[in-house]
DNA sequence: GGTCATCAAGTGATCTAGTCACTTGATGTG
DNA sequence: CACATCAAGTGACTAGATCACTTGATGACC
C-alpha cells in the first residue's frame, strides 16, 4: 500500500528526493495525465529550494513522461505516471533492431492473445473492436495518438503490467515502425487480420487467437525482411 | 545505422537536444558503462551553454540510467545506454502489483524459455549455468548486482530486446521481489528448479523448458499469494 | 452583439556567478 | 612502507536575473 521509497543511504541528491516527492504528490492527489502542476517557482518555494534544483527534479520526471513541460503555459502531468515500463528515449539503433523487435513480439504476443481470449471482459472487448478501425485510417500528425490494436489486445489479458510491457515494446523504434507501416505494409490485410484476431478473442478461442496473432506478426516480419533486402 | 533523431518542430528544448547529443556522443565514442564523462563544466563549455542547462540534460539521462553521477568524483556512463526498455523509477504500487508481475512473467517467460532452448549457443549456455548459483548465495549489499537467472535465460533466446524486456520487468517492484525472496521463498527449491530449466535448455528441449519455467513461476506465485494472505 | 487585434500577467527556458560538499590522487611525514 | 594531510577537481546547490512563449482579459472595430 504505502511506498517503500526509503533507499537507506540518505545520500540521494536533493533533486532526486524532490522528484520522488513530486511523483508521490501526483499520486496522492490523484492527478491524471493533463492536469496542471504548480509552477516551477511555486514548487521551488514549497520545497524550499531554488528553481534550478526543482527543474532538475522535473527534468528527471520528464524523461520518464511522468510530467510534461509546455513552454509559457505550465507543467502538466504526463502519461508515464501509470506506466511501469518505458522505452528508453536515448538509444540509437539500426534496421536490424526493427527485425529484432518483430521477433520479440512474435515471441510474446501469441501468449498474450491467448490470455486475452481467456480473460477478456465485455468492456475490454468493445475497446479492442474500436481499435480495429485504426489500421484503415492513417494517423493524422496533429491528432492524439490512438490506442494501438495490439495494446488493446494486451489490455484485454486483464494484466495491466503486460499491457504496459507491450506498449513500451511498441514504443521502441516507433518511428521506424510507423514508417514501415505507412510505406510498405498492406493496411487492408492488417485490418482483416486484426478483425480475425478480434473474433477469436470475442469467441474466447485462445488457441485460435494465439495462432492468428502468430501469423499476423509473421506477415509483418516478412515485410520488414523484404524492406531490408530492398535497402541492401 | 544512423540516428533519425530529427523530431522536426525544432521546438525541443535546449537541454533536451543536449541530452540527445550527449547520448549520441557516448554511442559514437563507444563508451561503456563505467567510463567517465567530461565534467559538467566542460560539457557546458563544449556545448556553449551554462552549467544548469547541461545539468538538466544530465538529469534526464540519469533518470534512464544512461549516465550516473558520483558526487565529488565525476559523471559516468551508466548501464542504461544499451537497455531499450526500462522500469519506471517513479511509480508507487501495492502488493497486488507484485502478484500482477508474477502473472505477467507467467504469461511471457515460458515462451522465452522455449526460444532459449531452441536458439541458445554454447556461450549463452555457460552464462546461464553460472547464474544458477545465485539462488543459493544471498546477494551482498555492497557487491555489484549479479546477472539474474531469468535474464540470462532471456539472453539465451538470442533476442537482445527480449532480454531487455525481461530485465526491465524484473526491475519493476524489485525491492518487493528481493524482500519476498529473502524472507519467504525457498532458495533450495529455486536452485533446483533453475537447474532443471537449465538442463532442458542445454538439451534443447523447448517443450520441457517452457513447462518447467511455468511450474517454477507458479511456485513463486503461490509464495506471493500466501504472503498476501498472511498480511491480510 | 460579435469578431478580432492587443496586451499584460504568468510560466517555462536559459543565463550568470558564485559557495559548499565530496572524492581522489599526490605529497610528505613517521 | 604505511598512513595522515592536503589541494585540485568535481558534483550539488544557491541566488537573482532576463528572455521567450502562452493565455485569458481587455477593448476597439465592424
Amino acid at each position: 500500500m504505502t511506498t517503500t521509497t526509503s533507499h537507506s543511504t540518505a545520500s540521494r541528491s536533493l533533486s532526486e528526493r524532490i522528484a520522488d516527492a513530486i511523483a508521490d504528490m501526483i499520486r496522492t492527489e490523484g492527478l491524471a495525465p493533463g492536469d496542471p502542476l504548480h509552477s516551477a517557482r511555486s514548487l521551488a518555494a514549497e520545497f524550499e529550494v531554488t528553481v534550478p534544483t526543482v527543474r532538475e527534479a522535473l527534468r528527471r520526471l520528464e524523461a520518464v513522461e511522468v510530467i510534461q513541460f509546455r513552454h509559457g503555459s505550465g507543467t502538466y502531468v504526463g502519461g508515464g505516471v501509470r506506466r511501469r515500463l518505458l522505452a528508453n528515449p536515448h538509444t540509437g539503433g539500426d534496421l536490424a533492431s526493427v527485425l529484432e523487435l518483430v521477433d520479440a513480439r512474435l515471441l510474446i504476443e501469441p501468449g498474450i492473445a491467448a490470455a486475452a481470449a481467456a480473460n477478456r471482459n465485455d468492456e475490454q472487448l468493445a475497446a479492442l473492436e474500436a481499435t480495429t478501425q485504426n489500421a484503415l485510417v492513417p494517423q493524422r500528425g496533429n491528432e492524439r495518438p490512438r490506442e494501438h490494436f495490439h495494446v488493446a489486445l494486451a489490455a484485454a489479458s486483464g494484466n495491466a503490467l503486460v499491457c504496459d510491457t507491450l506498449a513500451a515494446l511498441l514504443d521502441v523504434r516507433s518511428r521506424d515502425q510507423v514508417e514501415i507501416r505507412r510505406r510498405y505494409h498492406d493496411r487492408e490485410r492488417d485490418h482483416e487480420e486484426h478483425i480475425e484476431i478480434f473474433r477469436a478473442v470475442s469467441e474466447q478461442d485462445a488457441a485460435a487467437a494465439a495462432e492468428l496473432t502468430r501469423t499476423h506478426l509473421a506477415a509483418i516480419r516478412d515485410t520488414v525482411i523484404t524492406l531490408g533486402e530492398e535497402l541492401g
